[in-house]
DNA sequence: CGCCACAGTAGGGATATAAGTAATAGATATCGC
DNA sequence: GAAGTATCTACAGACAATATCCCTACTGTGGAG
């Protein structure tokens, strides 16, 4: 992996000609670029020697080879399984450590991936408890630009607050390449109409760093005290491709407090997923939504330090979304399963419905019906 | 041009070029060849297309609703639009071109139909003068006829309220000052009527006389008219009408039947009119044809006897008095008539509706063994007595049940019982007194601010407050409270998952506009006590209801239903609470509070968001168990007389209730039906859906009792769940760490838990409904009025119970006409109980036998069905066999079991049923067959056949050890069974996919335990491969129409007339196609595949905002959709045929009849006779060549369409365009566009439609690109049209370029990318570009080639008078 | 009285939403370049 | 105008996505002429 990838420009001349089209995901093709903006960001510090990268859809490996050229790492795993990725990197790149660098055809997509990872030698980091230090004995990078990518995107966030996956090391930072869609949902504060439940749900239990982003960008965002470098709309011929729309490089950092505990974090996240569906509507009308009754215990959590008349989910912090969280666990009139109705919302898994069992009991049994019993 | 107004042009130019308004095409048998084309098009034949477009958007203008004084905004949503595009619009386009148009204003649907909510609204909670104002401001935008309605309808409610008759008179004689107001026979009726009831004394008189002297000179309005309208207006006025103005019976001779009874009587009974009854007619002779009639008056006068003796009126309404019945009695032989009065040895208190009731039961029952002759005169007592209970019950049944409420909760009151609250009844008070009381004030703050607003804001921030006003303001409030209520329930109560939003807005919505009639029906008939009307004035007073149609109706749109539906909801959730008791851990001590019974939320399928209604999960606790006596939504319950029969899409069924005939899904649909019962095309299936309503029913009350009972118990039975508590407790969440994919499973569990309780819970509320509903029913005598989907399957209406219901809902249903079994009726109920335990594959013989053998478990099961071996049980369908055993063991007990009176309905279904039309339309001998249309000695069973097939393919892998797949063959080898290949078997033939089959034999695999769960996939993979192998080879003849149907089906959903290319916007591209596919059945039902690409929009409502599709747009045809229905929608509609044409023979025959869909009903002792009519219809149906009628027609209706299609430069016809081409471009000066060759069409078309012969001769010579592609035949270009043959190549393509592109990886490994690693794949590359690339086709044009359809199928030689002998046809 | 400017808003159109894609595969339709 | 990609997966009875933001065009008002 020490060895230089040709200029993207090249590259994709030959695989656009032969009509390779892995291009659902967007890659920054630009190594010394990313290497500047990970330095000013500063959120590999202390990453090194010691630690395992897993790279899950390293595309091209130009992130890659920043993070491999930056830490030396003791193991940096690509996991791709898209033949038209897998095959070039294999064919490209002949890693002159050999130790290190360790390109498998595995589906990152598949958790069970990582279970089997995690049963090599060396390959699974000392579990850390969750405290003032990251574990910095692993990292974890991903191109999330892809389809899917979102999906994995609020997966992943969402295993921080149950601490399993690879948070059941401890606070194992991530870096992820994501769409400026995605990057607009996260990096929204409270109080502004742009507030996701995405980022809602993320600041509950991580600090997401910006290290490299679009200018075009910067309207929509709010990057608290991060200060990325920020890649101007000309540059993107040169750091993205395909360059429509360009690529954000951010960090995802595990809170060491998190506000809402592992067991509970089910409930919170359907509780703010709930609430988030109308977001902009006054908390005095969206509240009653949670389930029937449900204004009453809620009511006075915040009543000192916000309007329920004005204030709409949005405009709540996520520590105050955790506070009105733990007030509906603990109302006793909190109706036993109605939160798990929320389980019901795919039907094709309902196994029970009328329509599959036709039969003695239920709807109207016609020709088609009678012959299926 | 607005969306919406080319919209509805499109449906009006493809109307009529569809031929839509004339009989020909909807005619009985089409012979589509036989059409006049000239009739085709009602409008002046144009000159050009533009003609054609002018004359339509004028009238579109004409009957549109513009309303310019208020807006000039453009108005792009077109479902408001629509509500005019109904019958009238129609019938205004069908009129003679030379209708001149008085306002061209613009087009805007919306505002006017604003306009129209306010009016309502106003007339409705009795703002007259403001109504006045709008109706005043409507006028220059409304056609003369349009305002007559309008008019027609202010002065009704003028009337209603009781005004003074000078403001009427005022009203009236303002509007003829406006020149061209055109008074109706219903204005003028409605003038008699306000005379007659409001007007002084003094006045009445003379306004009469004179109203009646100026219309007789005037002559344009026949008297007869007048009184009909009156009649159903108001029928008390008639005799005063009649004397003040004179009427001589001679002048209402023309009357229809049912009024000209009515004034007959009057003439003959009320001495003042004696006189008029002699005169001579000034107007017309006397009509011989008086006599008969009076003739049949007298055969009226039990009834009219019988109302006199109710006069004195009774405490309920429902009774039945001993003098009516002595008097029916007499008429009764005298053996009946001792036999009647054994079993009724005295008649009950007529004060006691108990004993009424009883008493009507006993005779009910009696009567049921009478010969029809003889009973006649008790049905006529029956008839008066159940018409008034079946108005009752439609009309006031939701009061009662809010009595019942009140009853029971103030019961639990005084009794002082501690769980007052506990009750469902008792809650319900609660709530609809809180429901009630909130919807007032709501309405009463509407009304407020709409007083105090000025007229400019009418149209704004009001609009949908009017609409709520007007529309609720019409519905006693706490009628709409019940019915929200009740229906809110029934949903909670059924559904099995999550309840959302729309549904139940929709539901709710429905629930009121239904009530909505009854209060207007309510309304028209103020304090009219049923119980002292006849049987001819209760059917008066019903038709007169279906007579006058509300013109407000139309508002009630599926939007407008949502919004109200939102208002009552939104109300509901504020105020309906439910009492829950928890433990709260902290004080530990029990609390009981109030919570919301409703909260509003959201849930997320697919990432869309979808709007719930969670219901508290106490409320749950008490549907599934709960008495739901009161509970029940009585509307559309099973009728106590017979349906009214069918006369229009829209009149028949429920005596008050509206219901439609045809469920239609579009707008285009309903037009064509309706155009076709005018036409009187109809009649048969309007004939054969009223007899399948008059089938009487009664509940199996024995049998009724065994559920109830296992029902009672509570416990699991069969598929009864058993009785619900609490929610389940659902397992513990994995602890901290679990990963993900435990987390998920876990999830899933916990889903599962939660469906499945939900499931349980709704099929205990399921029966629980239909118990309630049987109870209720038992000892009665009712019937299912039916209507038919839109390919003419016929449907109950009636929901929940009904006999299209499962195994328990069917056995509940027994026909109420006994009759005696005789021997062939004791053998085919033997035959039926085989079927019924699932022995319907052997030779009848054979069951009989079987039926014979287990005698001892049948009698057993009868006597002991709950305590015995239970050998009904293991039946396929157990309820039903246990009826079945039931009924033979009452006949056996019998001394001479052949005279038992049964009244079990047998059951003969086709076998196959669908794969039998395809038979007999193919004359495929060896299909034939295989599906018993062919006489055999056992009956045939192709899903065994296929499953034989099956086996035996796959032993012969696994004997040969085929590679890859023994392994799965060995696990299916002895796993194929009928049941695994049925579904597929019979899906295939109507086009289900290779993925679709998968599935299906997926989940029959997952009955079988000895296959493993991670190879089932594989398996269902496997085994779906060797049955659709098997099902080619076996059903050659079905595919080859199944292929033609589909072919033909795409060429008319991509075909595009001049029109629709002339108008679309780009030249160059083809149009959007939007024809259905259509036919018409032997019987004359128009049917019009529905599925067009919907387009839907958000509708902003209180709660939420819903997403509804708007019916009236006209989008494109998906003719993937169009294509893969029609296979199906086909054969049903010929299935469908079979089931009326037998149903009305059965019915001329005197047999009782039902059926469900292939399956035909009849007593046991008509079963022969049944059977042989099944055979002589279907060889009726199939006697002409269908397909080639159906293509015919086809072609017929897309004779002037066009499909663009691409030729390539070596094609033949290559240079005969291009040279065309260049003519044209010297005409027009470049080259041409599609449009330009679309245009040319249209001149040809125009040509050879001319009146004129030389111009059609031109026409004919005139050259095309159609005409030079003339020769071009469906098969050559199939592959534009059906899928490509370039593209079936490119699979491949794909592969080898794969290939490849590893290869191009395999080079030597090498540490850097060098500059020849990057020419190497660019070599690699360019090579599969060349390989893969598809030839490119430089300068090929696309022109229409006028559709043609495949040549069809040839048919075979069956012998189709065969089925007549074949007796496992049906069986 | 009519005109014009301006503010406020109704409503149409666009967009995001959730979050395992458990397996498969072929045809067709739409869409972006 | 051809190529990749998304969307289906027999029919019917019974159906069904919403909240929010942004922008435009319209309405109504008020003021000056």
């Amino acid at each position: 992996m020490s060895a230089r990838l040709p200029r993207f420009n090249e590259l994709s001349n030959v695989l656009k000609r032969s009509h390779i089209s892995a291009y659902t995901r967007i890659n920054i093709t630009d190594s010394d670029l990313v290497v500047r903006a990970l330095e000013r960001s500063g959120s590999l510090n202390g990453y090194g020697r010691d630690t395992i990268v897993l790279d899950a859809y390293p595309s091209y490996g130009y992130v890659s080879q920043a993070v491999h050229d930056m830490l030396r790492p003791r193991k940096h795993v690509l996991l791709d399984i898209y033949p038209q990725v897998y095959k070039v990197l294999q064919e490209m790149v002949v890693p002159q450590d050999p130790t290190s660098y360790d390109l498998r055809p595995l589906d990152p997509y598949k958790w069970s991936t990582f279970d089997h990872l995690w049963t090599e030698e060396g390959m699974k980091p000392q579990k850390m408890p969750f405290g003032p230090e990251f574990n910095k004995e692993m990292l974890f990078i991903a191109n999330l630009t892809g389809s899917g990518g979102t999906q994995l995107l609020s997966q992943y966030i969402n295993c921080i607050g149950y601490r399993n996956w690879i948070f059941q090391f401890g606070r194992v930072k991530m870096l992820f390449a994501i769409t400026p869609r995605e990057a607009k949902l996260l990096f929204s504060t409270p109080g502004s109409t742009r507030r996701t439940r995405l980022s809602a749900i993320a600041y509950t239990v991580a600090d997401i760093k910006p290290v490299l982003v679009t200018e075009p960008l910067r309207k929509d965002c709010d990057y608290g005290d991060g200060d990325p470098v920020e890649v101007s709309e000309e540059e993107f011929g040169d750091a993205f491709y395909p360059k429509k729309s360009g690529a954000v490089l951010i960090a995802v950092e595990p809170k060491e407090n998190m506000l809402v505990e592992a067991s509970d974090w089910y409930s919170y996240h359907l509780f703010v997923r709930n609430l988030f569906a109308t977001r902009a509507t006054p908390l005095i009308k969206c509240l009653r939504g949670l389930s029937p009754g449900a204004l009453e215990p809620l009511y006075p959590v915040l009543k000192d330090e916000v309007d329920y008349e004005t204030t709409r989910p949005v405009d709540l912090t996520a520590e105050q979304l955790a506070r009105l969280h733990r007030a509906y666990e603990d109302w006793p009139f909190k109706p036993k399963n109605v939160m798990w109705s929320a389980f019901m919302e795919d039907f094709a898994e309902a196994e029970h419905t009328l329509v599959s069992q036709p039969g003695i009991i239920g709807p109207a049994a016609d020709d088609t019906e009678r012959s299926s019993s | 041009m607005p969306k919406s107004t080319r919209a509805l042009k499109i449906v009006a130019l493809r109307a009529i070029h569809n031929g839509l308004y004339r009989k020909s095409i909807a005619q009985a048998h089409p012979d589509p060849a036989s059409i006049d084309h000239s009739l085709k098009i009602p409008l002046t034949t144009p000159r050009s297309t533009e003609d054609v477009v002018v004359i339509s958007r004028d009238r579109l203008g004409d009957f549109g609703l513009a309303f310019p004084s208020l807006t000039t905004r453009q108005r792009k949503r077109s479902m408001n639009v629509s509500q005019n595009f109904d019958s009238s619009f129609f019938s205004q386009l069908q009129r003679e071109s030379s209708h001149v148009s008085t306002s061209r204003t613009s087009f805007d649907a919306n505002d006017r139909f604003k306009l129209l909510n306010v009016l309502s609204s106003c007339l409705s909670h009795g703002n007259i003068d403001r109504a006045k104002v709008i109706l005043k401001n409507m006028r220059s935008s409304m056609t003369d006829d349009e305002y007559s309605l309008f008019f027609n309808e202010y002065i009704t409610r003028l009337i209603e309220v009781n005004i003074n008759f000078t403001i009427i008179e005022d009203t009236f004689k303002e509007a003829l000052d406006h020149k061209n107001f055109i008074p109706t026979s219903k204005t003028i009726a409605l003038l008699l009527w306000a005379a007659s009831t409001l007007a002084p004394d003094l006045k009445k008189h003379e306004f009469i006389r004179s109203q009646i002297q100026i219309t007789s000179l005037a002559r344009d309005i026949p008297l007869y008219s007048i009184i009909e309208e009156l009649f159903y207006l108001s029928p008390d006025s008639i005799p005063y009408v009649l004397r003040s103005g004179e009427i001589a019976q001679a002048d209402l001779t023309d009357l229809p039947e049912e009024p000209k009874q009515y004034v007959d009587n009057l003439y003959r009974t009320l001495p003042t009119l004696v006189s008029l009854c002699s005169n001579k007619s000034q107007m017309r002779p006397l009509d011989p044809k008086q006599e008969i009639i009076e003739q049949l008056d007298d055969v009226e006068s039990v009834g009219y006897k019988y109302v006199k003796s109710m006069l004195g009126g009774l405490a309920d309404g429902v009774s039945f008095a001993p003098q009516e019945i002595q008097d029916a009695l007499h008429k009764l032989s005298s053996s009946d008539r001792a036999q009647v009065s054994k079993t009724i040895p005295f008649f009950g208190d007529e004060h006691d509706t108990d004993a009424v009731l009883d008493t009507y039961w006993k005779l009910l029952e009696m009567s049921s063994n009478l010969e029809p002759e003889a009973r006649a005169p008790l049905e006529n007592v029956f008839d008066l007595f159940n018409r008034r209970r079946e108005i009752a019950l439609e009309t006031t049944s939701l009061n009662s049940a809010a009595e019942r409420w009140k009853e029971e909760y103030s019961a639990s009151i005084e009794r002082g019982s501690l769980p007052v609250m506990k009750k469902l009844n008792t809650l319900l008070y609660s709530w609809n007194k809180a429901v009630t009381s909130r919807i007032e004030k709501e309405l009463d703050k509407m009304r407020d601010e709409l007083a105090t607003s000025t007229s400019r804001t009418i149209m704004n921030n009001s609009e949908s407050r009017h609409e709520v006003l007007g529309l609720l303001s019409a519905i006693p409030t706490d009628q709409v409270s019940v019915i929200t209520l009740l229906e809110l329930l029934r949903l909670v109560a059924m559904g099995s998952e999550e309840l959302s939003t729309s549904k139940v807005l929709n539901a709710i919505g429905d629930a009121i506009h239904l009530e909505y009639h009854v209060a207007r029906y309510t309304k028209r008939n103020p304090n009219r006590d049923t119980r002292s009307l006849s049987n001819r004035q209760l059917l008066s007073i019903v038709n007169k209801n279906k007579h006058n149609a509300d013109p407000f109706d139309k508002i009630w749109t599926s939007d407008t239903k949502v919004r109200i539906g939102a208002f009552v909801m939104s109300i509901v959730m504020d105020v309906v609470k439910v009492p829950v008791t928890r433990y709260d851990s902290v004080t530990n001590e029990s609390i009981t509070k109030k919570i919301d019974a409703f909260s509003h939320s959201y849930v997320y399928r697919n990432g869309k968001k979808i709007g719930i209604i969670n219901p508290h999960p106490e409320i749950l606790k008490y549907l599934a168990e709960g008495d739901m006596k009161q509970s029940a939504n009585p509307q559309l319950l099973p009728m106590l007389v017979k349906p009214l029969p069918w006369t229009s899409n829209v009149t028949g069924g429920y005596l008050t209730a509206p219901n439609e005939l045809v469920r239609t899904v579009s707008i285009e649909q309903k037009v064509y039906i309706q155009t076709a019962i005018e036409n009187g095309t109809m009649d048969k299936v309007l004939e054969s859906v009223s007899i399948l309503g008059e089938t009487p029913w009664t509940i199996n009350s024995p049998l009724f009792e065994v559920i109830a009972q296992i029902w009672n118990k509570g416990e699991e039975f069969l598929d009864i769940p058993a009785k619900l508590s609490d929610e389940p407790d659902l397992p513990k969440s994995p602890g901290e760490g679990a990963s993900p994919q435990e987390r998920r499973d876990w999830a899933r569990t916990c889903r599962l838990m939660m469906s499945k309780y939900r499931s349980d819970h709704s099929q205990r509320c399921d029966l629980n409904y239909k118990l309630e509903i049987a109870r209720s029913l038992i000892g009665e005598r009712f019937f299912f009025p039916h209507n038919v989907d839109f390919r003419g399957r016929a449907y109950p209406i009636p929901p929940l119970l009904n006999h299209l219901g499962n195994d328990l809902t069917r056995s509940l249903l027994v026909f109420w006409q006994p009759k005696t079994l005789g021997a062939e009726g004791l053998r085919w109920l033997k035959i039926h109980l085989a079927n019924l335990f699932g022995k319907d594959k052997m030779s009848l013989d054979d069951r009989v036998r079987f039926v014979d053998e287990h005698l001892a478990e049948i009698v057993d099961s009868a006597t002991n069905p709950l305590n015995g071996k239970m050998w009904w049980k293991y039946a396929d369908k157990p309820f039903q066999t246990l009826g079945a055993c039931m009924e033979l063991e009452k006949a056996l007990r019998c001394p001479d079991p052949t005279l038992f009176k049964s009244r079990l309905p047998i059951h003969q279904d086709g076998t196959c049923n669908g794969l039998q039309h395809y038979a007999a339309l193919g004359g495929d001998i060896e299909g034939a067959n295989q599906v018993n249309l062919l006489p055999a000695e056992i009956p045939r069973d192709v899903y065994t056949k296929v499953a034989d097939m099956v086996r035996a393919s796959i032993r012969e892998d696994l004997e040969h050890k085929t590679a890859g797949v023994s392994e799965l063959a060995a696990l299916m080898a002895d796993n194929i069974t009928r049941k695994v290949v049925k579904q597929t078997v019979m899906t295939s033939v109507y086009g289900v996919t290779f993925v679709g089959a998968r599935e299906q034999i997926n989940g029959q695999l997952k009955e079988i335990d000895s296959i493993p769960e991670e190879k089932r996939y594989l398996c269902a993979i496997y085994v779906t491969k060797k049955v659709f192998g098997a099902i080619r080879e076996l059903f050659y003849g079905a595919h080859e129409i199944q292929d033609w149907l589909v072919a033909a089906a795409r060429i008319i959903t991509k075909s595009v007339t001049t029109e629709d290319c002339l108008e679309a916007v780009d030249t160059r591209r083809a149009p959007k196609s939007v024809s259905s596919v259509t036919w018409t059945t032997p019987f004359g039902l128009p049917i019009v595949q529905p599925y067009r690409k919907m387009t839907k929009e958000q509708v902003v409502t209180r709660l939420q905002t819903v997403y509804l599709s708007d019916p009236y747009q006209l989008n494109s045809a998906d003719s993937r959709k169009q294509a893969s229905a029609l296979p199906p929608n086909f054969i049903h509609s010929l299935d469908a045929t079979h089931m009326m044409m037998t149903a009305i023979e059965c019915h001329k025959a005197g047999l009782s009849f039902a059926s469900v869909h292939d399956s035909y009903w009849t007593h046991a002792c008509d079963v022969g006779e049944m059977n042989d009519k099944i055979r002589a219809c279907f060889v009726r149906l199939h006697t002409s060549d269908l397909v080639a009628k159906l293509h015919k027609e086809f072609m017929k209706r897309t004779e002037f369409h066009y499909i663009p299609i691409n030729i390539v430069p070596s094609h033949p016809k290559y240079a005969q365009l291009k040279q065309l081409a260049k003519d044209t471009k010297e005409r027009i000066g470049r080259m041409p566009h599609l449009r330009d060759w679309f245009a040319l069409e249209a001149e040809r078309e125009v040509l050879l439609k001319s009146s004129d012969e030389a111009e059609r001769e031109e026409g004919r010579n005139m050259v095309t690109a159609s005409t030079i592609l003339s020769d071009l035949e469906f098969d050559e270009i199939s592959g534009q049209i059906m899928k490509s043959p370039s593209r079936s190549g490119k699979p491949a393509a794909r592969k080898h370029r794969k290939k490849s592109s590893e290869n191009a990886g395999e080079g030597p490994e090498v540490a850097l990318v060098s500059d020849e690693d990057i020419e190497l794949l660019d070599e690699a590359a360019a090579a599969i570009e060349e390989e893969g690339a598809a030839p490119k086709v430089k300068g090929s044009i696309t022109v229409p080639w006028q559709v043609k359809f495949p040549e069809i199928p040839k048919r075979g030689d069956l012998d189709l008078t065969q089925v007549l002998k074949s007796q496992y046809f049906f069986s």
